[in-house]
DNA sequence: CGTCTAATTAGATTTTTGCCTAATAAGCGA
DNA sequence: TCGCTTATTAGGCAAAAATCTAATTAGACG
């Protein structure tokens, strides 16, 4: 989870993510997009490669980048629970239909 | 949503967040729960605060941290926009019922 | 094999972050 | 006011991260 977040700290790299979300796009491509050298996108992709956040295919010279849609999952669980659990225990009256120890 | 990620990428400052899920907490609570001097810790709180995705309280001589839920929304449905475009432009069939331009 | 294109890896530099100790603020009560 | 507790701010330092230039890998094609 730590890489995950690590990761998606860097406004260009949640940039890509957004790219990606469009459309599978090659490393050049992408690099197009930002006003950086191509060593630096390079860098870029490989903390999200590590994460897991993305994957690759290559295609002759070519290297195709997608999102991998399951380890957003894993982050929009950890603050859906996070989010329940900060309203449930944030609430003044118990939730309509819940089931208390002192019932 | 810079200030928000940066904050997240902590793995102390996520676990802060998951411990005031539970129950609002004072500054000490907090740190008692870490190996990490106070004043480390303080720094960490004013990361979470200045993100907002902290709120806080003065009552006498102690200071009651919880969860803002709002900002926490926005992380979500983050994640899920990016997910559900990455979802449906994966695709390699329509969704069912959806409707095309070419329909 | 040479050469061109696409992309990454290596190495150096600068900036940012996380943590510490020491000092400061803010409230409580004798 | 003085002493005690709670917590933050200030200043410094070492580790991590972001970026660049230069060099390297990998594939396509004559």
């Amino acid at each position: 989870m730590n890489a995950i977040f690590k990761a998606l700290a860097d406004p260009t790299r949640r940039q890509i993510l957004l790219l990606l979300g469009d459309r599978e796009m090659t490393a050049g491509d992408l690099a197009g997009h930002f006003d950086m050298t191509k060593p630096s996108m390079s860098h870029h992709f490989s903390v999200l490669k590590d994460a897991d956040l993305i994957r690759f295919r290559r295609e002759g010279q070519l290297i195709w980048y997608s999102v991998n849609t399951t380890v957003l999952q894993d982050v929009l669980t950890w603050a859906m629970d996070l989010l329940h659990s900060a309203e449930y225990n944030g609430r003044k009256t118990p939730c309509p239909g819940s089931i208390t120890s002192s019932a």
